[in-house]
DNA sequence: AAATAAGTGTGATCCAAATCACACTTTATT
DNA sequence: AATAAAGTGTGATTTGGATCACACTTATTT
């Protein structure tokens, strides 16, 4: 649970007290590679802060293409959100990608903490506000750039991912096809 | 300032004294067609709550094609906002549509007001909730959709845009050429 | 260590959408 | 009301990247 502690005070110093509070909304889970967080169909009771570990967050088309929307590694928050926050049931897939550990919490932990911490209602505003920007970058991204351009842009974000996971994966997160990024590689250097 | 009342009211209610202590971080504004709110390049000092009009927050490219980041109608919020909350230069344009009013507030006002008040602090966070999930389908759209799907999106969204503003502007927001995008209903129906 | 599965590179082919081109229409501007 | 500018539809052409196909390589599994 410390690394919860200094996860939240990056954003917000926190008493002994407040923390005493805060730790009983969050569960540790250890997730084996291969294994599923959340299955499309299935309600989505919690979210997850990453310890450590590597998942990806995706979904599949009606001809059964995945799409990843997400890589979560170290201080990641992922879950399929809009199911989440709507309780509604998953339209996404979460799967482990490197075994790891993860702290889970649901819905209820987390406006309740909003509630009675003023403290912790900033901490996750401003993590939307980071991740809203985050997606607004990758918006552009996928409006206005070549296959090229994202995979530098991907490098530049995420050098450690380009290494540790499957090329496949990283072209369902460009929106490319696995042969066309294959070929950025070996043409262009 | 009535209506913005209202609108934090959708969220969370306030009390007389509050929406006084409210009121002075907002002012009115009010806006021509073909007037730019935010320029590329500027410093951006504002973010925007539209209380009547059209707006278009759009960045250009290196080849000067323009791409769509967000319509922007009545008691939608908008800026640029990586600039405006990382304070550095935009790097897009807001432009209005239609003629209409805004109202207009500062980062330290957003963040005062978030302090102050943990009620704003709390409407702040819905809102970043929902336009993060908004985002997310957004780029669940780009990467796995047809120009003929995204239509039809966008259509189901924004059945008013679709009357109100140019067709090119819809394929600028859509990341398909206008050609592509007109092609689309003049076949289809 | 052998067998199976998953991931990757690379050529050949195909195709959806971009681009180019231009006439027509609607909307601003003077 | 006349002129200019902006927006739109539609054909012809081009093209970047998807798809298909298959050999090779690297991981898992038993």
């Amino acid at each position: 649970m410390n690394k919860l502690r200094a996860h939240i005070e990056k954003i917000t110093p926190l008493t002994d007290e407040e923390f005493e509070q805060i730790k009983p909304f969050f569960s540790l889970k250890k997730v084996r590679k291969n294994q599923y967080l959340i299955h499309e169909g299935d309600e989505v009771k919690y979210e997850y802060l990453v310890l450590s570990g590597i998942y990806k967050v995706f979904y599949v088309d009606q001809q059964g293409k995945e799409y990843i929307v997400q890589f979560a590694q170290e201080n990641w928050w992922m879950s399929d959100y809009r199911a989440f926050f709507k309780q509604t049931n998953a339209s996404m897939f979460i799967e482990c990608l490197e075994e790891g550990e993860v702290l889970y919490s649901t819905l209820q932990s987390r406006e309740k903490l909003s509630t009675d911490l003023h403290k912790m209602e900033h901490f996750f505003r401003v993590k939307l506000t980071n991740g809203y920007l985050a997606l607004q970058d990758r918006i552009k991204l996928l409006l206005s750039s070549t296959p090229q351009q994202r995979y530098e842009e991907f490098s530049k974000l995420y050098p450690d991912l380009l290494q540790r996971i499957p090329k496949k994966y990283i072209a369902e997160f460009l929106g490319v096809s696995r042969e066309t990024l294959s070929r950025l590689y070996s043409n262009s250097k």
